[in-house]
DNA sequence: CTAGTTGCAAAGAGTTTGCATGGCG
DNA sequence: CGCCATGCAAACTCTTTGCAACTAG
């Protein structure tokens, strides 16, 4: 879908690549992207998106009023934890993803749907700490 | 600390008990309510959270700009499922989302919070339709 | 050269806040 | 009667959009 390769969206591509275990709002990226406009920084997010490269979710403590976007490419077969502490993103790999899903499909007769399912708490480093 | 009882609050109130299994917006609750200013729609809102009556929680596909909330009273304990299609709220009971949660830990080392993490899918009625 | 992209500024949408008025206790 | 809560409007923040200038292919 994106025609053309300029340099902006290979910025921003690269970026989200460096930073793809967090999740990151489009204020953050254009403020670390001096040379990309916030509405770039939105429009080709939102092409993004619309390619699967990337998908939305919240904030850890659902309090932030910015969106965030997460990169899903491959991640659309399992589910994603969030650190509340520290927003490091974590994936849950696919077979224990396809176990959970499948419990609870089992029980509840509910199918979630891993892609756009992220699940809050804290990692073990934080909790150490 | 809500000190007065005010019609207000208590429309609000009531409402929300109605629709326990459902993620509200702020926009919407203020549209039934037309004896409740937007405003006094918010206050209250952000009041009944801070006394952990209610949690945020994001709309079913994501995309939607407005925050929802959802009733948390007694519902610490288990994680909740939101229907992508119709938007209902399921309640995952305490047993089964315990076991989720030690599951998770054993595996991932990371302990999840029950009480704002909800999962996305589609339900069975809606599967079937 | 042509169509896709960018940047800026203006428009929208959702949420918060200041302040005078009104109502609970 | 005194203090809290409401309503309205203004202020803010985040996101989207119109448009002219720019640029990749």
């Amino acid at each position: 879908m994106p025609q053309y390769q300029t340099k902006q969206r290979k910025e921003l591509l690269d970026y989200l690549a460096f930073h793809s275990d967090e999740q990151i709002s489009a204020r953050r990226i254009a403020r670390d992207l001096p040379h990309v406009s916030l509405s770039a920084v939105y429009r080709n997010l939102a092409l993004l998106e619309r390619e699967g490269k990337i998908s939305r979710c919240t904030n850890a403590d659902g309090r932030e009023t910015s969106y965030r976007f997460v990169p899903g490419e491959a991640c659309r077969g399992h589910m994603h934890l969030s650190c509340r502490r520290c927003g490091h993103l974590y994936h849950l790999n696919d077979e224990k993803s396809k176990l959970l899903i499948e419990s609870i499909k089992a029980s509840e007769a509910f199918s979630v749907d891993p892609a756009d399912t992220v699940l809050y708490g804290v990692c073990a480093r934080c909790r150490r700490a």
